[in-house]
DNA sequence: TTTGGAAAATTAACACTGTTAAGTATTTTT
DNA sequence: AAAAATACTTAACAGTGTTAATTTTCCAAA
């Protein structure tokens, strides 16, 4: 055993220790190389020491899925600054795409797994979905702040919403995991996965703000 | 070793049988659940003789992919029928979701999953892709045959088609990996994530029908 | 019919994974 | 100092995909 005296000032800090190690795991490795013994063997700990402070590995998943929408959050804080309804929606958008593509292991953690949103799913507890609905609600308020200003006039905003949001996830998960690649590789059109994305994104602006 | 004289005519065929046990076995308990040591035992032999048939697990999944695309194939067979090109996207729309939804785990395979479409990546042969390519090719064709109906006016059909799949496929995503659940119980409006899915896709529809 | 070689299948092992029961230190309280 | 509570570790279970080395099976030539 090494050198760790003044590792942990108060113990109760391993929680977040633990954390910490997995999130530098993880963001440099991926979620599959982020295993209990590497996280353990990361603070200098045994592997078991681990479920002292979570409960299984899907409780760590879902800490760091909370990292993740705290890192979105502060991606989306400066679209306030846009008055323009339809242009605050639009960099919406892209800030999203953008996130997906810098952040895609925290994406998959956020918006695919099942494992970290099944932890909650036991408990009606609304705290821990917290930032996702406050994610959502900002969309909603963006979309009612748009229908206001003469777009997707007659529609009900949540169902418009989850379209929206529907659109936007399927084009960055399509991506993430390759299944556009194939599509683009096929028809000669686009120059490269990252440019027919741009284009795709696009013509899904130009859609929405054609019904006006 | 139990009786298995007559179990394989030809040796051959073992390669089918394995593909057999694994699609049952998937389809039974899902993709985490196959792995190579069951497949092994379903077909009473030992897991390493798939290894003589199949390179890895991922050509195992990349079959399977190709068993999905052809179910899918089947399911959009009938709706040749349907004249009007709207209600046929509409239509091809609600069985691409209900296939989503009844063959969760092909869907998985299909759209989702790396490890399957990884394996083609490689070999720059479009042969293996050619199931995908013609789904594809049926929705642009479908997209097209509206335009020309006065819908969509003045869109590139390919980037259009994209945003319309990436809509469609966004729900299912959201709808199989459980992200809808907390979104929809957290406001009180729908009855249930499937009656939310079902609206979503409503005003999805209106919203394209609107254009024209 | 026996023998040789190729092909097919197996055993054993490697390096992992999440997770738990049982045991050992360490610290705090009585 | 003894007892109780806390913190941590060792060892193990039951799996996973995958590979190297070995054995079994089969078929054709001598």
């Amino acid at each position: 055993m090494g050198i760790r005296e003044r590792k942990l000032k108060h113990k109760e800090d391993l929680k977040q220790s633990i954390l910490d190690a997995a999130k530098q795991l993880f963001q440099r490795e991926g979620y599959e190389a982020t295993s209990i013994r590497k996280i353990a063997a990361e603070i200098e700990f045994s592997p078991t020491t681990i479920y002292l402070y979570y409960k299984d590995k899907a409780e760590i998943a879902h800490a760091l899925h909370r990292e993740g929408f705290k890192i979105m959050a502060d991606q989306f804080r400066v679209l306030s600054y846009i008055e323009d309804p339809f242009e605050r929606l639009k960099a919406m958008g892209r800030v999203y795409l953008q996130f997906a593509i810098d952040y895609a292991d925290y994406y998959e953690l956020m918006f695919v797994m099942k494992e970290p949103i099944q932890h909650i799913s036991g408990c009606f507890d609304m705290e821990e979905w917290k930032e996702g609905a406050e994610a959502f609600h900002l969309l909603q308020s963006n979309i009612i702040a748009c229908q206001e200003a003469g777009y997707f006039k007659g529609f009900d905003p949540t169902a418009f919403s989850m379209v929206v949001w529907s659109t936007m996830h399927g084009l960055c998960t399509l991506k993430l995991h390759g299944h556009l690649d194939h599509v683009i590789r096929e028809k000669g059109l686009f120059e490269g996965v990252e440019d027919a994305l741009q284009h795709t994104f696009e013509t899904f602006v130009q859609f929405l703000k054609g019904t006006k």
